[in-house]
RNA sequence: GGGCGCUUGGCUCAGUUGGUUAGAGCGCAGCCUUCACACGGCUGAGGUCGGCGGUUCGAGUCCGCCAGCGCCCA
């Protein structure tokens, strides 16, 4: 029996839905099929420490949208959901949340538990207890992301959840890092390494972001080492000097290229250094002549690599000066006692303190040129860092990307960007790469490499031989696992073994998705059914880094792209066009918003823009999408209830073939409607999809709806036909937005199916079409113009909508007017109007308007 | 400094390969209330498409330059 309620409201249908989905396994991912009938997606996972915003209700749920439209399709659809949970934001948020602090140094506390209010000076614990606190919060937070996520109707299958720092993450994280270890595209190497001296850890390129800061020129007066002649430089880093290995010109200076070739000396510490050409040196910046030191910026690193110099590393990985052995071998002097003695001033100095000091000690030497200047200039931060990037030497593990440049590119051509543009910012990401991959980070809460070191007699490591793990010992922590062929009393013992300290990078991790989620590592069958992957959804700013480290493994271990389409949505901006942040305050709750609208309501919003758009958030829109959810269900009800007997199955409640031109132009036109759809679905247009079906949708209630609703009550043949092409129409409007509106379709849908519309099948053109030389489609559009001017002129008139009509005349071409009488009755119907009469004539359709009541006027 | 994107009625946006009077919704104005829908319906006013120049029979739609906004990268 259909029961449909009196007043169908939104409210509570979430509610109603969703736990049926649940039951049903509505979207549960088969793995039986074959790869061709599978859509798989790689589900960017949230950073569950980060917080909850608008935005991911916005990009996820336009990969919903896809996702939806894939299974009604009849596919297999993988849409697993992974949560981010690897890596610093983790450690700061438990930071911050518990008050504790990570300290390697502090023996394991079994019986450890938070205070239950952070203490005021942050309490030191061992890393282990710190680990288990990670875990714990972001099992809370990944509790908050999933009530959300559920709540706005993704279609993602629960059963499929995974984690970056969970066990299978690191076993496949390992697993994948040793065999680029055995294919040889990872190294371990001694390396300038940018280093953010506050997190005590190795930043990647991609990390990185240019800042503008005040610093100050310092004019520093070297000496020519044959002539004496005084050399001025300019610097910002006057600490350096101790480190200085060069001075650089351009070659197409004419003041220096007397120069080029010979040694200059530097102040205070003697040291003897060669004068070089190079292109990078700016003949406008300084006095145009630049020192370079081991390692001030990137552009000394490059310096350094292109004209083969001296290291002379001072910056220790604390930020402060460290040891230099003025006099000894690398550390010659002209005056090693006196280079010692000026040194022995600054060690031990943060280079800020440092450049105090060494400041007035070349003021005391007489080797300052007048007063430091102020300047302006960029300046490499961490991103998430508070002081400038410091480049320390040390020993990182890489995986070779920059020899990789020209089949990445080829390999991001092999992907169909959506939009398109996007992919100039993959291509002009990797064309600028200027190193490879660092992937080490001395960090706590990640996944560490599963390798070890052996430690010689003398207690030094021999770094060039690393012990790595079986994939049987996988996932592994190499601080508490012992190496084959040792025993547990050897670590850290001469003779015996040390493990890596580091951890890897979180995208290290995060750029395995597709082989966490498809369980690589020990469902290959599986694997093999979802990988590569269909689609890869995502925002702009992390194709750098998700994108490419994704692409970068998927290339080296398979040898192909690891997803066919990429799907990139864009950003969600305040009314002021202002990019949502919590420094603005303008950030939208999105629990707000839906409580505000409901689910559909909100999905809407999100439906409207197209991927890649940035997008005002907008409340209005969502008042739009709760309209049309709440059209839908009442012009269901009303096709259901009033026409036919509450009897099912439907399609036998009239029994007959729509066979009014009327009702079969309709049928034409949503036909052309679903074919439109399925086109720009398949284009992932979702926000073209919606138009057209949603125009459509308009039209057919205020016009057909309108004009069959008397011949529909009535009975007979003309009736049934109506009746069958209401209920055709809207079977397949339902299907059609229910991807978009999941909840609202559902409801309508259940009123008179068994079963849930979301495992329908997507309407198809072949449905409707019932005859391919039906009457010309045109018919209903040029009804709705003349039912469009009777209405004009009852509100003209100042009259109801049910105000008859004495006489409605309609002069047109012949061609209209023969199809304007196809419809003839239906239209008299609909506009209450007593006698309608047709004239041929060329040009431009005439409707003349007779209300039955004073006050009639001409319209059209 | 380089690259990419955007600039269409008050607002938010569509405008497919250049082609008849540039579309939609919101907002606004007016009208209509019990028979699907007042969490509504109908009707209407309102843009010449950032600026300049060019290609073309014809440009919002292609090309060049400029301006503003945004993002990415140096």
């Amino acid at each position: 029996m259909i029961r449909i309620p009196d007043h169908p409201q939104l409210e509570g249908l979430e509610e109603r839905w969703a736990p049926r989905w649940d039951e049903w396994g509505t979207h549960r991912f088969s793995a039986t099929t074959g790869r061709a009938d599978v859509y798989s997606i790689d589900t960017p996972p949230p950073t569950v420490s980060g917080s909850l915003h608008v935005g991911h209700i916005f990009s996820f749920t336009q990969t919903d949208f896809i996702a939806r439209f894939q299974r009604m399709r009849g596919k297999d659809v993988f849409y697993p959901i992974g949560w981010d949970d690897n890596g610093l934001p983790t450690e700061r948020r438990v930071q911050n949340h518990y008050g504790v602090r990570c300290d390697p140094s502090v023996a394991y506390d079994p019986d450890f538990s938070p205070p239950a209010t952070p203490p005021k000076h942050a309490l030191s614990i061992s890393r282990p207890n710190f680990v288990e606190l990670c875990h714990k919060l972001t099992a809370e937070d990944e509790k908050a992301f999933e009530a959300l996520f559920r709540r706005i109707g993704l279609s993602v299958d629960w059963e499929t959840q995974y984690t970056t720092i969970g066990a299978l993450a690191q076993r496949t994280s390992q697993c994948a890092f040793l065999r680029m270890v055995a294919g040889g595209h990872a190294y371990r190497q001694e390396a300038p390494t940018l280093w953010d001296v506050d997190f005590q850890t190795a930043v990647a390129q991609a990390e990185l972001e240019d800042r503008e800061i005040e610093a100050k020129f310092h004019r520093l007066r070297f000496r020519s080492a044959k002539t004496g002649e005084p050399i001025e430089i300019d610097t910002t880093r006057p600490e350096l000097l101790p480190a200085c290995v060069a001075l650089v010109a351009n070659p197409d200076d004419p003041r220096y290229r007397a120069l080029l070739g010979t040694n200059a000396v530097t102040p205070l510490f003697g040291v003897e250094v060669p004068i070089h050409a190079h292109p990078l040196a700016d003949p406008e910046k300084g006095s145009g002549i630049a020192m370079v030191c081991t390692f001030g910026d990137l552009t000394d690193v490059t310096w350094w690599r292109d004209l083969g110099l001296a290291t002379r590393t001072i910056v220790t990985r604390d930020g402060r000066l460290g040891h230099a052995p003025f006099g000894s071998a690398g550390w010659e002097s002209r005056d090693a006692g006196r280079a010692a003695t000026q040194y022995a001033e600054l060690e031990g100095l943060t280079a800020r303190k440092a450049q105090g000091r060494i400041v007035e000690l070349l003021a005391a030497s007489g080797d300052l040129v007048g007063e430091p200047r102020s300047i302006t200039h960029a300046v490499n931060f961490y991103e998430k860092g508070e002081r400038p990037l410091e480049i320390v030497s040390s020993r990182q593990w890489y995986v070779r990307t920059l020899e990789r440049r020209a089949t990445l590119i080829s390999a991001g051509r092999q992907i169909s960007w959506h939009p398109e543009f996007m992919r100039t910012r993959y291509e002009a990401w990797v064309e600028g790469l200027t190193g490879d991959w660092n992937i080490s980070r001395q960090r706590y809460f990640g996944v560490p490499f599963p390798v070890w070191y052996a430690v010689r007699a003398d207690g030094s490591i021999d770094d060039a031989n690393p012990i790595l793990a079986q994939d049987s010992q996988l996932p592994l922590d190499p601080a508490t696992t012992v190496p084959d062929g040792y025993a547990a009393d050897q670590r850290d013992q001469p003779g015996g073994f040390a493990a890596d300290p580091d951890v890897m990078d979180t995208w290290a991790t995060s750029s395995l998705s597709p082989h966490i989620a498809g369980h690589w590592v020990d469902r290959p069958e599986l694997f093999a059914r979802i990988f590569p992957m269909d689609l890869r959804p995502q925002a702009h700013e992390i194709i750098r880094t998700w994108l490419f480290s994704s692409v970068v493994r998927s290339e080296l271990e398979h040898n192909c792209v690891p997803w066919h389409h990429v799907a990139i949505s864009g950003w969600i901006v305040d009314p002021d066009h202002k990019k949502i942040s919590k420094s603005k305050g303008n950030v939208v709750v999105p629990s707000d918003s839906l409580d505000a609208h409901g689910t559909d309501a909100v999905r809407y919003w999100a439906a409207c823009a197209r991927l890649g758009v940035d997008t005002t958030f907008d409340d209005q829109q969502m008042k739009i999408g709760r309209r049309l959810a709440i059209k839908i269900l009442n012009a269901t009800k009303f096709i259901l209830q009033r026409l036919t007997d509450g009897s099912l199955p439907l399609a036998e409640a009239t029994g007959a073939q729509p066979s009014h031109p009327l009702d079969l132009a309709m049928l034409k036109r949503l036909a052309a409607v679903v074919a439109e759809a399925t086109e720009a679905f398949e284009n992932y247009e979702h926000a073209r999809a919606l138009e057209r079906i949603e125009h459509f949708f308009w039209t057919f209630c205020d016009d057909y709806l309108e004009l069959v609703k008397g011949r529909a009550y009535a009975e007979g043949p003309a009736a049934d036909s109506a009746r069958q092409a209401l209920l055709l129409a809207i079977d397949t409007q339902l299907r059609l937005f229910a991807p978009f509106l999941p909840f609202a379709t559902e409801e309508a849908w259940s009123w008179s199916h068994e079963g849930s519309v979301h495992s329908a099948s997507w309407p198809s053109a072949d449905e409707l079409a019932t005859s391919a030389d039906g009457p010309d489609e045109r018919l209903l559009d040029e009804v709705g113009t003349v039912l469009a001017a009777v209405r004009r002129a009852k509100t003209a008139a100042k009259q109801s909508m049910r105000a008859p009509v004495a006489r409605l005349a309609v002069a047109a071409p012949a061609a209209t007017v023969d199809l304007l009488r196809l419809a003839a009755d239906d239209l008299a119907t609909a506009g209450v109007i007593d006698r309608v009469e047709f004239s041929p004539r060329d040009g431009e359709i005439e409707v003349t308007v007779e209300l039955a009541e004073p006050g009639t006027d001409p319209a059209g």
